[in-house]
DNA sequence: ATCACTACCTGACTGC
DNA sequence: TGCAGTCAGGTAGTGA
């Protein structure tokens, strides 16, 4: 499911119930997720406040008190629920247990939540927060769309040469973090840019154009709340939107926004792309 | 090194 | 209704 929209979108959402408070008891239903679960995990976060919740790529973060941080991974399924917090002037009750609720985080003062994910392609684990950078799933990630790290020069250097898809290579987290399937495919089409050609014979121009566009496509999905195509709730169980603005995304045969060209489906490394024949080239 | 492909797991949907 | 087949937003590991 989520991409660096959604994920953000979720984190927003968790901050009235999880930052600045405590957890005051932690539930943990299963041994493992994708992978197993850090040892000792209830008792490693009871008690402990949560300093911060932050996000990096697709992870979120939660700082604690204890020196560590709760490391979260939503897989293609997950989604972390809030209860037990006012929103909006209505009050968000408790909803009765979910099939797949792997995590349940009761805080102090009544908030509560809920980790579920059904295909459990999700992830945590508990890293020292000061060396969290070095944890083998963030080690290897590129800069964030938004950080200054992240610019024309980066983007052309790192793409120079390769003669894979730039559709791959924008889908790949280690050149750039955060970009999913959807996005890349909103983005390349937003580009003008074909998504079979070779990344690195693509004219520097064009690529440096990129960098604008894939802060506008996330920018406006994460204002939109997200994605919500299958999986996708919010922290508060609300859709995201953006997949009304969708473009070409999930809309093989429907005619192109710009020229009413038939939008065509494509896979690339075995996920779908979608794209406008006639405007991207 | 680079790249394509597979596996991981469950649920929703399609077609017979 | 039911059953088999297909597909899904991510990522690590494989083998060419």
């Amino acid at each position: 499911m989520p991409e660096l929209p959604e994920v953000e979108t979720v984190r927003e959402g968790l901050l009235p119930a999880m930052e600045g408070r405590v957890i005051a008891r932690a539930e943990v239903n299963r041994p493992d997720l994708r992978w197993p679960l850090p040892e000792r995990m209830a008792e490693r976060i009871t008690g402990a406040r949560v300093e911060r919740l932050r996000r990096r790529s697709k992870y979120i973060l939660a700082d604690l008190d204890t020196g560590e941080s709760l490391l979260i991974h939503l897989g293609m399924s997950g989604r972390m629920l809030v209860s037990g917090v006012m929103l909006g002037g209505f009050h968000l009750d408790h909803p009765a247990p979910q099939k797949h609720d792997h995590v349940v985080l009761q805080m102090e003062g009544g908030a509560r939540v809920t980790f579920n994910d059904a295909r459990r392609f999700g992830a945590m684990d508990l890293v020292r927060t000061d060396r969290e950078a070095a944890h083998w799933l963030l080690a290897g990630l590129g800069p964030e769309p938004f950080g200054n790290e992240f610019n024309e020069e980066y983007l052309l250097e790192r793409l120079k040469g390769r003669t894979m898809p730039i559709k791959s290579a924008l889908l790949d987290q280690r050149i750039l973090a955060g970009l999913g399937n959807i996005y890349v495919s909103e983005v390349l089409f937003r580009a003008g840019i074909d998504p079979r050609r070779a990344a690195g014979k693509i004219a520097a121009k064009r690529l440096a154009g990129l960098v604008p566009i894939i802060r506008e496509v996330l920018a406006e999905a994460i204002a939109a709340g997200g994605s919500s195509l299958r999986d996708h709730r919010q922290a508060d169980g609300e859709l995201g939107y953006f997949q009304h603005s969708f473009r070409v995304y999930d809309r093989e045969g429907e005619p192109c926004a710009t020229c009413a060209t038939p939008i065509r489906r494509i896979v690339q490394s075995s996920r779908s792309s979608f794209f406008c024949p006639a405007c991207q080239r």
